[in-house]
DNA sequence: CCGGCGAAATGGTATATACAACTTAATACA
DNA sequence: TGTATTAAGTTGTATATACCATTTCGCCGG
């Protein structure tokens, strides 16, 4: 069989992508389709032979791509159907829960944010420790408050690995979300969360708009990224108010 | 080639799989060894090439196979060294959050538990929602409260649908827990979580050993099995001193 | 005793083939 | 017009083969 019978144009190049197997560079055009929006949510993609066709590998290296993503929930299969794009499942854990900003824009409210503090500073032993750099190193540091429709509902408390994001400092949080931004710069490959239950202290009980002593989710969140620690986030709600959601299927 | 060039007795045949595919089968068999504890965590398991003989499929079956459980987590495998049984991830997800006894246990420490209460009752409208099942049916309703060396550590208030366990109330949960009981009732197929941070009333206070006003840590538990909702629990967790943590790889 | 080299073992990837199971749409028939 | 049948299209599974990449370990020589 000639694999590139229909043209000697192969799709799967797509930017410096070499080092990749042929499976991988399927996943990947696959992927980058669904992410450009080429391919929508619910959309029927291509069969496996007119991937064959399209990508000039075999049906079987087409098929365990895209069996491997609808193990991972991207794809919906159905023998004798078709492959489908799956829907985004919004609320499935909240250990992958969304940036504030779609939060409040999927319930059809206003996101504001007031930035109240942005600056690099030389890290102390805690932070140094949180992002799993030397003592001494400068971070950047971030004080941000989110508002839905006004109301305050999150405070967040950022710091962030400048060897990770070095733009950081020149972004205009008002308009975008340090996370929109830190997303820009590499991957997520780890999510790390701890949630405890606190009191509002001063500062957070009149940023939030509550008593002092009234009760606090503190949502501790590191993520990593390129193999460091991009960011470390302390993520004020007030209890009473808000929670965290999240429901998942279980495997095994 | 003979498939059953070893022997004629296949091993893969255990307890009513007749309707499972090839691959489902020997995805079986791995993890029943190591349910067993036959192979256990860390240990290596047969090569491919050993399961080929063993199991008389062809090598890329049971490849698939085993590349599937290392997907998902359960197996590690090393090119050019082996698959070895992948280590319990203790602390992965809260979502994935062991019973409390064994997370007790794993530090070394002794659980007891003391039973509040265990009774069936009537439901109200707010249970009956809570299960999924008609207002007036009968539920079973436990509390109890769970220690690590005698410090009280966990409220669990839990309410189960009678139809999924029958025997929830005939246990003793001195020397098990609801958890362990109701895990043998059927598989988890999904959870549902909601935390919180509410302020201790007098109750809570009182039993976990807390000032009224501290703040705790309320998660809300559903879990579903066999198609209906298995059990809602409210765990109640003293926020200063405790923490719920986990860490996860982030997909695409 | 140590180091280097190579063979063997092991998993990783890709392909071609064959058939089964299921879905959908077109077709033939009453 | 409605229904049953058929055909085409699609994914699911299993196999045999080939070659590649990495690891491990024993052997041999210094």
């Amino acid at each position: 069989m000639n694999r590139h019978s229909n043209s000697d144009r192969n799709p799967l190049a797509e930017g410096g992508n070499h080092a990749l197997s042929l499976g991988q560079r399927i996943r990947q055009y696959v992927l980058s389709r669904i992410d450009s929006g080429e391919w929508p949510e619910g959309s029927r993609i291509p069969s496996e032979a007119k991937l064959v066709d399209l990508l000039g590998a075999s049906r079987m290296t087409i098929h365990i791509a895209l069996r491997d993503l609808s193990a991972e929930g991207v794809l919906l299969r159905k023998q004798g159907a078709g492959t489908f794009v799956a829907p985004r499942r919004h609320q499935s854990t909240f250990l992958e829960l969304r940036n504030i900003h779609a939060e409040i824009i999927g319930r059809g409210n206003l996101h504001t944010t007031n930035v109240l503090s942005l600056e690099s500073q030389i890290s102390d032993l805690a932070s140094a420790t949180e992002l799993n750099v030397p003592p001494g190193t400068t971070v950047f540091h971030a004080v941000l408050v989110h508002r839905e429709n006004d109301r305050p509902i999150q405070i967040e408390d950022r710091i962030v690995n400048p060897q990770f994001a070095p733009e950081f400092m020149k972004q205009d949080y008002t308009t975008t979300t340090p996370n929109e931004h830190l997303m820009e710069n590499g991957p997520l490959e780890e999510v790390e969360h701890v949630i405890q239950a606190v009191l509002a202290d001063a500062s957070n009980a009149s940023l939030l708009e509550l008593e002092v002593g009234d009760p606090v989710l503190l949502l501790r969140r590191r993520t990593w990224s390129r193999g460091m620690i991009a960011t470390s986030a302390r993520l004020y709600h007030p209890g009473m108010r808000f929670s965290l959601a999240g429901r998942m299927k279980v495997h095994r």
